[in-house]
DNA sequence: GGGTAGTGATCCAATAATGAATAACGATAG
DNA sequence: CTATCGTTATTCATTATTGGATCACTACCC
């Protein structure tokens, strides 16, 4: 009979050092002390009889043994995953916030709306594009500008967000008047930082733009919303947050190649429980309600120059 | 940020849990005590946030949560023996006996030859029939009658085991007298006991006598060579035992019927490791030497009788 | 150079997990 | 009804695990 010694918490452990690269990051991550973890995967070694990481001066450095072997414990981690979910799934999410991740004017769309919320359900609203965070179990479900590439996902469409160019109404008029031609060239333009260089909305004003250096780069939605505000310059917004500040006027009308679909995204394991589906519910309905907020749809119409 | 308890092995006791269904058989299994498997499921039940098992003072009852669950833990441990396994290959098997579980012939016959084993290399026989041991990783290969039916597995016909009908000459003279029409019902015969009515050999014999009842049911074929030895009745043995032991004739010859394919069973992930092929190695030349000695041929021809 | 910020290894006191013993409970047999 | 057996739950002394502090080392930046 062989050894018995239940190493299952280990190979969690082998996992976070593939990962990590160093015991020290994996102890903040996985919340145990470097020494612990240090003996966890000699323990590990030892069972296995292979030696996983050489331990050097500047960290782990993975062996050719744990490169073969860390797929394998991947897919138990994506098995410990499957079972927590379909533990949640049958829970129902009770006694639990459900986790909610968004991308950021998604987020910022959905807190705006917070106060339809139902009682009794617990919401947390995470901004972040990552996709891994469902596979990841990190979130419950994700509102996204596309569907995931892979993974077992249900997936429903929530509507369609359109942007359009904002400034101070005193700019906006000096900028329609250069017309679609001069506006790129010569108006002052403010963007985001470049890490969202990215993003559709991004690519398209900078292609726009082109030598045109903008005069300030924004790192979230609302510095640039703030920075408009003060007049400095023009920028992206999407509708839904530029229509309804009075400090800012259209310069153009909702850019139609930026129309940008959202979608809801679900595990499919988890499309059952309770809890999630009053909030997918919840959003669907928001989405659904505030439809010409997001279109930019307006009762008095005309206004703002056409760009493409 | 969810729980980051580390809870994987409590999946594991979990997996116990729900096969023995009560915390000291399973305390009994994975070496642990009764009082802590009882914390580690409450631990898990936590985490899931549902009740895995009702404690009646009879034992465990799963719950419809459990029973939902149990498959997402039973895929995990496959994930961890998969993990292991590569480790095995990896490692070689250094340092460890290769464990080799074959059925009651096999064992036998192997066990037989064990002399001609190459030094350095340590083996484990384990007679079974179990095809579960090589996925659960209690045996790293196996010789087997027949093919697994599923699993990842290299296989590799040995060659064939034939058997024929023994018996002490004296009543092998007697026998061969009554022929193949009337010795089945008027002979005395021995057979396995009833576990082993699955097998082949078995189910031929009960066949052919039919009424006439055996007159003992041997539980292991060592009882049921003895009780032959001993000149009570005739039972169908393995030519490679029947044939070396002096005090044993043929009545019948090899039944064709009764031939058996002997296979090589070892999982994909561990055909590569050394320990593995020197053991493997041993096992098939073996059965390429003593061919002969399995199929029952002999230099002297043309004794007993033909039965079909 | 000479700091600084990383890394893993080591030691030992503090802590958390463990298990033998036992209690409490229900089922079952006589 | 009582005795016994096999459950899980509880208790508490023991044991094993843990992590803060520290060391030795390397890489890197100024």
């Amino acid at each position: 009979m062989t050894t018995k010694k239940p190493d299952w918490d280990h190979i969690r452990v082998f996992l976070a050092l593939a990962r990590t690269g160093s015991l020290r990051a994996a102890s903040q991550e996985l919340g145990v002390s470097q020494p612990t973890l240090g003996r966890h995967l000699s323990a590990l070694e030892d069972v296995v009889g292979v030696v996983l990481f050489d331990r050097l001066p500047e960290g782990l450095r993975m062996t050719e043994a744990g490169r073969d072997l860390r797929p394998r414990a991947e897919a138990m981690e994506e098995a410990a995953f499957a079972f927590h979910r379909q533990g949640d799934a049958i829970s129902g999410i009770r006694d639990r916030q459900v986790r909610l991740t968004a991308s950021a004017w998604s987020a910022l769309f959905l807190a705006g709306q917070i106060n339809s919320k139902p009682d009794g359900l617990y919401l947390e609203i995470r901004q972040s594009d990552d996709t891994q965070l469902l596979t990841k179990r990190e979130a419950d479900f994700a509102v996204r500008h596309g569907l995931p590439l892979t993974g077992d996902f249900i997936t429903k469409r929530l509507g369609t967000i359109s942007c359009a160019i904002y400034a101070t109404e005193r700019l906006a008029y000096d900028m329609r008047g250069m017309g679609p031609d001069r506006v790129f060239s010569d108006a002052p333009w403010i963007c985001f930082s470049e890490e969202f260089d990215l993003y559709e909305s991004q690519r398209w004003l900078l292609a726009h733009i082109d030598g045109n250096k903008p005069l300030f780069r924004a790192g979230n939605t609302a510095m640039l919303q703030n920075a408009l505000r003060a007049g400095i310059g023009a920028g992206i917004l999407p509708c839904f947050l530029g229509d309804r500040d009075p400090a800012l006027a259209r310069v153009s009308r909702p850019i139609e190649t930026l129309d940008s679909d959202i979608w809801l995204i679900v595990h499919r394991d988890l499309r059952a429980a309770e809890g999630i589906k009053q909030a997918t519910n919840w959003v669907a309905d928001i989405y659904k309600r505030r439809v010409m907020q997001l279109s930019g749809a307006r009762a008095s119409g005309g206004e703002g120059m056409e760009l493409k």
